[in-house]
RNA sequence: GGGAGUUUAGCUCAGCUGGUUCAGAGCAUCUGCCUUACAAGCAGAGGGUCACUGGUUCGAACCCAGUAACUCCCA
């Protein structure tokens, strides 16, 4: 096969995944290795892929991928989520073009169109993720509203019920009037406001006088149901025992003393609305005051509110001002901001409402879920989190989880006729609870509730009922998988989802779902934004994929992400990327344009040698960056074994030189194999990050013929090489001779392809004879010569304690040359006299560990011996 | 209002148990090179009062206290 000048990934990542798929090399079945899982934050059936996803998943991959080199029984079971109100809105406006309105269809009918909905739509997003490479067993792929997951969604609601944990009451919801459902506190999104503040006159009764109160509800006014003022605000005393009239429908309400009111806010009267206000509400209960709704579902007003009625409540404000403006009610207005609250899902503002609900008790199912994450059973990555999730966990609030939705598990709840209710897996069985209260009945006395139970209730199930553990709960698989090892997701929504996964682990298996969350943060832009469709700041992921590849674009991901950390994401990223990509294309070019020339020896061992155990060395701390969880550092660890080691420095070292009139590279058998199995364990090492590339090239011929089978997904990572670490230190200095022969070179403006004499006084242990070929090759020297004493005239340098000497051709600048020396004189001792002052310091011998006073020992006797080197030179300079 | 976090080079970030592997990496910048793998490249170079103030210590980017700015969560 020959070779291309660039690497294009657009065919290549194509051809791979498929070939991967067609070999199962996704699959996991139980078998007796050790089992890695993950399990995918499941996205919504209404996304398409954004950058968050990217991020996610690129780890997940990574992951999975490594689990995979490592022997291990890799799983990543992929999947998605119904979300309920998210998608119910889809359908309910796919409908109205349609010309459809839900409240013209049945139950029945209306989730036929969303199942179609879902269809069509629900794999967008999973789909996308392939062209990222995600490695998952697509046959295992789950929907939370799949037959068998929505059955273990039922049977736990039937668990926690019957352990008395779920309940029903009225309760001041946080009420979506567009998606015409309650949502939880954690799926309301607070904004600031620009609003205004009405001041408006209530008469006294009775009396000639009024009071003034404020608020930025005007609407609700006609909800009213008393005046409450602080009994210390002596303004007010005179009111005390008053009633007084609502403008407009003049209904007559009294006024009510409590120390709840700010006295210094507004006018410190306070308008106590308990149908519209969770504060008001509970002030209302505290002072029995009658409750009145005046609002529809949809959030108009209806006929309580006697005038208006009909009308939206922010048109109704609007309205209602220009009433009370004509009554002589309006005092003023002020201009006010204020946090109003936002469904997550619609983003229509919420309203507080009064409903019946069902509710999950927290308490009892938060403790022990604390417990896994303080004890460390549970890690939580980066460690921060814990704090977040223990406020959270201590302070937790009873869940609702009834929605007002159709899409989604019905709420297994059976009415009587009488109002009573059963709670049963299926009508049967909820007759025959229900026959116990009243042996009459029929099933068809039976009705069962209308809500559905909120998605996170599914979701809180995944990493159990993806292996139908709910309702086999000792089959093979969930013994096998369960507790997974990894989850990947973003910190928002470690309440939400994470904890309640926790909670339900524990209480159906006594386990937790995993061992390890890896928390990413918000892909922002390179402004600090976080990227949204409205500011139109984020790029398509798939236009990213198609520019740079899709290693190029996991590779920019993971540059820029720091654990648990925002990451500002800017395409310069995958550029650099798809450049080291290239930088990898190109290395390989070279080694495969070599030709073998068997009559050759090699007198590369050294470099053979170095190379070898700089790749050891470096699978080491790569190992320990994975196990760390730093992704970001792992990958600049390896980019910088490929580009610099590698690429700079080994493959400078071996390469063939350059011959005049040779139009093909010979190059020795024994460094030839050296290479290619370099490379093909540097294809492994970068497999993880970089998976189309490196599978591409594993195929090549330039490693012979390859099985079907032996791929470079499933290629096990090296393990436990040797590294000679006095190797590794000496070839840094050698790479430090190098530097300064060729900054001696630029400093005389020699050109590189002038070849130049090199003498060596070796002070130090270090046997030069053994890197000539590599100072000559590196550092275009034609004579090396080791040398006992300074070679005068010549230009020198130190590295290490050693000495070295350039005999130029031109005259060296004395002048420079001294000038030089004398300032590493200065600062050779002026870092002696710190060391000295430590030494002689007597509280830091007495304080300081053994090791560190042997360290400053160390460097003193260094420094000494090349502040000795440079005075020496000084002294030949001038003589 | 309560809680948490962040602040290190122009940018994005490392810096573990306080001590020369301590001030680092990648990108960007500047200079010189179209050198037979790669100009998406090569070879060099510059760049920081570790937010500020004080304290502890023989010794502080690191520990403590306070201040400032930004971010997130909860009310």
């Amino acid at each position: 096969m020959s070779i291309a000048k660039t690497y294009s990934p657009a065919e290549t990542e194509e051809k791979w995944y498929s070939y991967w798929l067609k070999h199962n090399f996704f699959r996991s079945v139980p078998d007796d290795r050790e089992p890695y899982t993950i399990v995918i934050p499941p996205p919504n059936v209404t996304g398409v892929l954004h950058m968050g996803h990217m991020l996610n998943n690129t780890i997940q991959d990574v992951l999975i991928r490594r689990a995979r080199m490592k022997g291990k029984n890799a799983c990543w079971v992929p999947g998605t989520d119904h979300a309920s109100i998210a998608t119910e809105a889809k359908v309910v406006a796919m409908l109205k073009e349609r010309g459809i309105s839900k409240k013209d269809l049945s139950r029945e009918d209306f989730l036929k169109y969303a199942w179609e909905w879902k269809e069509k739509y629900g794999g967008i997003i999973l789909d996308q993720l392939k062209k990222l490479g995600a490695s998952c067993d697509w046959e295992r792929t789950k929907f939370t509203m799949d037959e068998d997951m929505s059955e273990s969604v039922i049977d736990y609601f039937v668990h926690l019920h019957k352990k008395g944990w779920i309940y029903r009451g009225i309760r001041m919801v946080n009420w979506d009037p567009q998606g015409k459902t309650a949502v939880s506190d954690e799926e309301v999104i607070r904004k600031e406001v620009n609003q205004k503040l009405y001041y408006i006159n209530y008469k006294v009764s009775g009396e000639d006088g009024h009071l003034t109160i404020a608020t930025t509800r005007p609407e609700t006014i006609m909800a009213d149901a008393a005046i409450c003022i602080n009994p210390n605000d002596e303004r007010y005393t005179h009111l005390h025992g008053k009633k007084v009239f609502i403008p407009l429908i003049n209904r007559e309400i009294p006024v009510i003393l409590d120390e709840y009111v700010t006295m210094d806010f507004g006018t410190g009267c306070l308008k106590v609305t308990p149908a519209h206000d969770l504060n008001d509400y509970e002030l209302g209960q505290k002072h029995k005051l009658p409750v009145i709704d005046i609002l529809n579902d949809d959030a108009t007003l209806n006929e309580k509110a006697q005038i208006l009625v009909g009308e939206d409540r922010f048109i109704a404000r609007k309205k209602i001002a220009v009433l009370l403006e004509e009554a002589g009610a309006l005092e003023k207005t002020e201009d006010y901001t204020s946090q109003i609250g936002y469904s997550e899902r619609t983003n229509a503002a919420i309203e507080p409402k009064l409903s019946m609900q069902w509710f999950c008790k927290m308490p009892e199912l938060a403790k022990p879920a604390l417990q896994y994450v303080l004890n460390g059973d549970v890690k939580l990555i980066p460690e921060k989190f814990v704090n977040t999730y223990r406020h959270w966990m201590e302070n937790v609030r009873d869940w609702n989880i009834s929605r007002q939705l159709w899409w989604g598990q019905q709420i297994p709840a059976y009415y009587l006729p009488t109002g009573e209710f059963v709670v049963a897996k299926t009508k049967e069985e909820a007759l025959t609870e229900a026959q116990k209260i009243d042996a009459s009945l029929t099933i068809n006395d039976l009705t069962q509730d209308e809500d559905v139970l909120d998605t996170w209730f599914s979701s809180g199930l995944w990493p159990i009922s993806v292996f139908d553990g709910v309702r086999n709960p000792d089959n093979a698989e969930i013994n096998y998988y369960y507790p997974t090892n990894d989850l990947v997701t973003a910190p928002e929504i470690l309440f939400f989802w994470v904890a309640r996964m926790i909670m339900s682990g524990h209480e159906l298996r006594g386990q937790k779902p995993f061992s390890n969350v890896y928390l990413t943060g918000i892909v922002r832009d390179k402004l600090g934004r976080k990227m949204s469709k409205s500011l139109g700041n984020s790029p398509d992921p798939l236009d990213l994929i198609a520019q740079y590849g899709a290693d190029g674009v996991r590779v920019g991901m993971l540059l820029c992400s720091p654990a648990g950390n925002d990451l500002m994401f800017d395409e310069k990223y995958c550029k650099q990327g798809s450049g080291f990509a290239n930088k990898i294309w190109n290395a390989f070019k070279l080694v495969k344009g070599w030709e073998v020339d068997e009559s050759l020896t090699s007198n590369n061992q050294t470099a053979i040698a170095w190379f070898g155990s700089r790749f050891n060395q470096a699978l080491t701390e790569i190992e320990h960056d994975f196990a760390q969880y730093r992704l970001s550092e792992a990958l600049m660890d390896t980019y910088k074994l490929v580009w610099d080691d590698f690429c700079a420095w080994y493959l400078e070292m071996v390469k063939p030189a350059y011959q005049q009139g040779v139009e093909k590279q010979k190059i020795d058998a024994e460094t030839y194999q050296a290479t290619v199995a370099f490379f093909e364990d540097i294809l492994k090492a970068l497999h993880p990050f970089m998976p189309f590339l490196t599978e591409e090239l594993w195929h090549d011929e330039l490693f012979g013929t390859r099985a079907e089978m032996d791929c470079c997904i499933v290629a096990q990572l090296p393990v436990n090489g040797e590294v000679n670490t006095q190797l590794i230190a000496e070839i840094e200095v050698i790479k430090q001779v190098v530097e300064k022969i060729r900054n001696t070179r630029d400093t005389n403006q020699l050109s590189p392809k002038e070849a130049l004499p090199l003498a060596i006084k070796a002070n130090s242990a270090i046997d030069y004879s053994g890197y000539k070929t590599i100072i000559k090759q590196l550092g275009n020297v034609n004579d090396l010569s080791l040398v006992n004493d300074a070679v005068n005239g010549a230009s020198s340098f130190i590295a290490g304690t050693d000495e070295f000497f350039i005999t130029l051709n031109i005259a060296i600048d004395v002048d420079a040359e001294r000038e030089r020396l004398q300032k590493e004189k200065e600062y050779l001792s002026g870092f002696l006299r710190s060391v000295d002052a430590k030494l002689n310091n007597e509280r830091f011998m007495a304080n300081a560990k053994p090791e560190i006073i042997d360290n400053e020992l160390k460097k003193k006797a260094d420094a000494e011996a090349k502040l000795k080197i440079v005075e020496d030179s000084l002294r030949g300079l001038a003589g």
